[in-house]
RNA sequence: GCGGGAGUGGCGGAAUUGGUAGACGCAGCAGACUUAGGAUCUGCCGCCUCACGGCGUCCGGGUUCGAGUCCCGGCUCUCGCACCA
């Protein structure tokens, strides 16, 4: 170092890097220049992104919420500067339950509750620097939207999807409440420890099971993740089988029945009386040793024999008494004998008829043939009652008199024994064979049945949309007409439920004594609220049209911005929003309101941020609070970090000290900047490495893969600074924004510094030179026998010959090659193996 | 039980089509600069070995010139559904 040099002035240095400064400064000026509002109007390439809005909860924001909408934010800023006009709105999911039960247990009245937390949410939201659009903000509990919430429900109940009917729900007879599934904790109630009983309301419900086809069909040409996929079709849980009917014995119903010949036992007259079964499994027909039916099964009492009688209506009221989760969760199978044989259509064999809580009424007909020889239960049914085992089904390696000492339950490969002329049969000819035999006589047919059960839609609580329906004396079920709505929840003080079974408001007479609106005669207003996931299940359709308070969602809005054309969420949701959103928005669609069936062209699901190896809780204490690590590091470095984590679609797991890693890449992007020097060209090495970077980084934000993104750019950042150069303007500018659909605030500051004068989400992502991207040289791993044992540094085109030469002159690798070279594999630009 | 996903350094994680395993970051170690540093910068950092070298992506087999990646069998973790005939 001269003395020249030493001398020199220190240079001044830039002024250092405060996130707290910056980002208040472009929050504010994001506000006062509407960069984040979008003119729904125009955009010639609308770009919807769409975020599942949260709920309210009076903790604030969550890491998870920030880390999902962070997810959400970079892909619509990325989407903006690719040149789309994109829409990112954000709402409030505050009506249910949640909201009603902590507002009980602090006192508050919800409606006081709920905007005080929406003011903290918003407030923590702003600071996080999203591109939202607040200007069509909207909450699920402003009357403004329940009132087409309520039409919704209205539009259902034209088309003929609503219905009421009586269904159990889960009674705690120690609070005496209605309790939420959620709030069943191993058949006990969450608060006292009761154990829970069922109780059977009027319900209203939709009839989603109408759309089961459809919902499962369409799932095969949705852009979405893989596992919510999965889930919705396992939810919708389609099987294919037969319905099969059994002809009941009854030896009272001789006199008056005409004896028919029935197979073996000829002498035995047969009834008129009928059960359905349905089975997935008609080839197993000739292992039917006995009938079960639910024990709500209509034909059980007439089917029940003097001497059996008192027990099965003991067995009847046990089982009705039991609570809906309690008898879902007993693993040991339980029955009993009614008496009652039917006849097995295939032998002609009279099998005894029992009923047992394995079976289910709501699913199929509530009645099955039992094959304990082929499926798990029936077998652990017939092995603790004693009935009857039979094989009817054989591997390759059985023969038809193998013993079972398991169900067997296989069937690739197997074929049909004990089955008179349908021995030798696959079990799929098998299946076709014997329903079309049955088909005369045994009324069987082909049938498929869903899971899926229709979506009850009526909860006994306060804090939701009242249903819109009157009921009326001289009318009966009236819906509200469309232009009384809303039907406002009134405000009450004394919202919590209570001994009566039904909703709080069912208690203020002044509010649901009302006139018939058709009649005008005196009538009484439905008084229980909808399901929250109504609200969730259009919010997509409100947000453009959000202040149009004519209309739910404007047609010309609706067909320019929707379908959503990204959706992002958590998988927890996979199930019940998104197939209710598909079934809302198909029924919406053949009302003729919409022109398209399917809501969320494209969905993903992020993961989950874990800390300590466990999800966090409060009771835990392993929360994470965004506004600490906001205060402290800054909302550019927490987004950058939680972005870091780990594959967005897969979560993360949160370590405290990580985020110094990402405040080091903005710290050091701030120098850089500041530093950049315009008096040079640009090192063309660095500036490959540049136009490389700006390859990886977009490809891997399209591909929601961000952690990856990051790490691409912190290493330019460590080329950009090796040897503590200082870099031309022209290697830093396409970095700046690179990084700013993550770090934004900082983005905009330095896209500032480098003399730009509008927003950096104004401008265009920077494009790369392909010439570029690819090296003329590459350097090529020598194997020998499969194992590495140098390397070689040669041009990308490089022949084998070439590539021959340069390894052989490697000492590594030559000191390997002991005899003749037997064989050699090479792989251009990427391997040499000698195989010596 | 059924269904989905996953097992890679001390830790979070990379490896897009079978082709140099461990990118990037955290933690750690050493050094530079410094009155000082929890600032900044430089280097090292899978395990065994002084070294040559060997071993190494949950375990056991297999296919291949070559396997974290493909196939078969098993184990573990995790999430969802839980008697759906």
């Amino acid at each position: 170092m001269t003395d020249f040099e030493a001398t020199q002035p220190a240079e001044e240095l830039p002024p250092g890097y405060d996130p707290s400064v910056v980002e208040q400064r472009w929050q504010a000026r994001w506000e006062a220049e509407a960069t984040n509002v979008t003119d729904l109007s125009d955009g010639e390439r609308p770009f919807y992104a769409l975020m599942m809005f949260p709920y309210p909860s009076a903790e604030g924001l969550h890491v998870g919420n920030l880390f999902a909408f962070t997810g959400n934010d970079i892909y619509g800023r990325f989407q903006r500067l690719k040149g789309h006009t994109v829409f990112e709105p954000l709402g409030y999911d505050a009506f249910g339950i949640h909201s009603e039960n902590f507002a009980i247990k602090v006192g508050v009245h919800p409606s006081e509750l709920i905007p005080r937390n929406i003011d903290n949410f918003r407030r923590q939201l702003k600071r996080a620097g999203l591109m939202v659009d607040w200007s069509h903000e909207l909450s699920t509990t402003d009357p403004g939207y329940y009132k087409w919430t309520q039409w919704v429900f209205l539009q259902l109940y034209k088309q003929g999807l609503a219905y009421k009917k009586k269904a159990a729900v889960n009674w705690c007879p120690f609070d005496k409440t209605v309790l939420a599934n959620e709030q069943v904790i191993g058949g006990a109630c969450e608060r006292c420890g009761t154990p829970v009983e069922q109780r059977l309301l009027e319900q209203w419900f939709f009839r989603i099971t109408d759309y089961a086809g459809r919902l499962l069909s369409n799932l095969d040409r949705l852009d979405w993740s893989e596992s919510t996929l999965t889930a919705q079709r396992n939810w919708i849980g389609k099987s294919e089988g037969a319905e099969i009917a059994f002809t009941v014995q009854d030896v009272m119903a001789y006199a008056g029945s005409a004896t028919v010949n029935a197979g073996m036992s000829g002498e035995i007259a047969v009834s008129p009386i009928e059960i359905r079964v349905f089975t997935t499994r008609p080839d197993t027909l000739f292992g039917a040793t006995y009938l079960v039916l639910a024990p709500e099964h209509p034909l059980v009492s007439q089917i029940a024999s003097d001497d059996q009688r008192d027990d099965v209506d003991a067995y009847v009221a046990r089982a009705a008494k039991q609570d809906v989760v309690a008898r879902k969760t007993t693993k040991e199978k339980s029955g009993v004998f009614t008496g009652a044989y039917a006849s097995n259509p295939a032998t002609g064999q009279p099998i005894p008829i029992w009923i047992a809580d394995y079976v289910l009424m709501e699913y199929g007909t509530g009645a099955i043939m039992a094959v304990p020889g082929h499926d798990e239960r029936d077998f652990e049914f017939a092995s603790a009652y004693d009935l009857p085992i039979v094989r009817v089904v054989a591997g390759a390696d059985h023969t038809a008199d193998s013993p079972l000492d398991d169900a067997f339950v296989e069937t690739n490969g197997c074929r049909l024994v004990n089955s008179g002329r349908f021995n030798g049969l696959t079990v799929g000819e098998a299946k076709l064979a014997i329903v079309t035999e049955l088909s005369v006589r045994h009324a069987a047919v082909p049938v498929v049945n869903y899971r899926l059960h229709d979506w009850c839609i009526s909860r006994q609580r306060y804090w939701g949309p009242p249903i819109p329906i009157v009921y009326c004396d001289a009318c009966g079920t009236v819906p509200v007409p469309e232009d009384q709505l809303p039907v406002v929840l009134p405000q009450i003080d004394d919202f919590r439920p209570d001994d009566s079974g039904v909703s709080p408001l069912a208690r203020h007479a002044e509010w649901y004594h009302t006139p018939c609106p058709q009649c005008g005669k005196e009538a009484r207003r439905e008084t229980d609220v909808s399901d929250t996931f109504l609200d969730s299940a259009w919010y997509f359709l409100r947000y453009p049209s959000s202040d149009k308070g004519d209309v739910p969602f404007d047609s010309a809005l609706t067909r320019k911005w929707l379908p959503v054309t990204s959706y992002i969420g958590g998988n927890e949701h996979a199930v019940l929003h998104l197939l209710y959103s598909r079934f809302v928005t198909m029924v919406l669609h053949d009302g003729g309101h919409i022109d398209f069936e399917e809501p969320f062209t494209r969905f993903r699901a992020h993961g989950m941020i874990v800390r300590e190896g466990a999800k966090m809780s409060k009771s835990r204490g392993n929360v994470v609070n965004p506004d600490e690590y906001i205060n402290e590091w800054g909302a550019d470095a927490f987004r950058l970090y939680l972005m870091f984590l780990g594959p967005f679609e897969e979560g993360g797991s949160f370590q405290d000290k990580g985020i110094s890693g990402a405040r080091g890449l903005l710290d050091r992007l701030w120098k850089s900047v500041h530093d950049a020097r315009r008096d040079g060209s640009p090192d063309p090495e660095v500036t490959r490495k540049l136009h490389q970077t700006i390859r990886k980084v977009g490809d891997d934000i399209a591909r929601l893969s961000y952690n990856t993104a990051i790490a691409a750019m912190m290493k330019y950042m460590n080329t950009l600074r090796a040897g503590e150069r200082t870099p031309q303007v022209d290697e830093v500018r396409a970095l700046v924004q690179l990084v700013s659909p993550f770090a934004p605030h900082i983005a905009e500051e330095l896209w500032r510094v480098l003399g730009e004068t509008t927003s950096i989400f104004d401008s265009s992502w920077p494009n790369y030179d392909e010439r570029l991207v690819v090296e003329d040289t590459v350097t090529m791993a020598v194997q020998v026998n499969g194992k590495t044992r140098g390397t070689i540094t040669v041009a990308k085109t490089a022949s084998q010959d070439e590539a021959m030469a340069a390894a052989m002159a490697e000492p590594n690798v030559a000191k390997f090659v002991t005899g003749e070279v037997r064989r050699v594999i090479f792989v251009p630009g990427r391997m040499l193996n000698l195989v010596v």
